[in-house]
DNA sequence: CAGGACATGTAAACCGTTACATGATTAA
DNA sequence: TTAATCATGTAACGGTTTACATGTCCTG
């Protein structure tokens, strides 16, 4: 499978929490939170911009100064349907769908974090798992210090993942 | 600047930790923890170890089955260096750097600690503000809800991470 | 003896960054 | 008035993935 473009989503979710937004004013977005998650620069987001509208999926109102980008029906129909696809493993879908939901009663929310608690319980008991079969004895550890340390502090990181998950049910 | 290429690096530093891989092995190595940081498909990865060897980073010995790679005198002092470079904003270098390093008690460990700490205090009061700033109020909350939890969500990981690495040191 | 894992290699496609360009507006 | 910011666009480059290829070895 090709690899999944995201970032036509990502503007999408974007312009539809913004209500609507110029090219340049994304690519400023990108220095706040959601550049945490994902980045995209000015080259990217133009034409991604002409091709989203080509498609139907934002429109465009041009005041003189910038070209301001809507979503439209169409286009909110393809961020909802994206937004309710299951997560695959990374976190980073997840923190960007969650960061696109804007009405803090959104059914959706439960549903994302649901997932990505499951996602991430998995992981954290293959992890434990794997502290187990890798480190077995002290020699272990003291032979292969840097790989004990990242793996107890992944552990560490799901653990504290997991329960930020289940405080937020 | 361009995009730094830190894939003949990964490569030496796994090679360096196990003592000698194939390139077949390396692939698997990905995994496992490492993967978690880093990833590189086989079609990459022959040809890398063949520039290495070029380079002469690498040795390696054929046993008729595989071809095994050896990191060098040389390859070591380019790992090394590479190691001790500043870490810039990204926490994937600092995990890689610090799997890569095998003593316990390694006087670059100290220094990888400080830096990531130093790195992520700035980043931790950098988001503190941003949520002093952004939501000022509880309408901005309840219409930006997945926005707000994102951001606690993102000062909650750094204040976890901070006390892991304080922890550490 | 067939299917899966081992083992290595190259070519094409994709996606993203950097660099190259241009011009308007605004603040020092 | 000049430097910075706003604003948009395209071309070249580079790194990674996917697909295409091939052959061996081991296990059920």
């Amino acid at each position: 499978m090709p690899k999944r473009r995201i970032l036509p989503y990502v503007l999408l979710g974007l312009i539809n929490n913004k209500g609507s937004l110029s090219g340049y004013q994304i690519s400023q977005e990108f220095k706040n939170e959601i550049g945490e998650f994902w980045h995209a620069s000015h080259s990217q987001i133009y034409p991604e911009l002409a091709r989203m509208k080509d498609d139907g999926w934002v429109d465009d109102e041009d005041d003189g100064k910038s070209t301001y980008y809507l979503v439209t029906d169409k286009g909110l129909k393809v961020l909802r349907s994206w937004m309710a696809e299951p997560l695959k493993d990374n976190e980073e879908s997840f923190s960007l769908k969650l960061y696109f939901i804007r009405d803090e009663h959104d059914p959706l929310m439960k549903t994302l974090i649901e997932q990505e608690l499951q996602i991430n319980r998995d992981k954290y008991s293959h992890l434990e798992d794997r502290l187990k079969t890798v480190f077995v004895d002290d020699e272990q550890i003291r032979n292969n210090f840097g790989h004990y340390l990242i793996l107890t502090r992944a552990i560490e990181r799901e653990r504290n993942h997991i329960s930020w998950l289940e405080d937020k049910l």
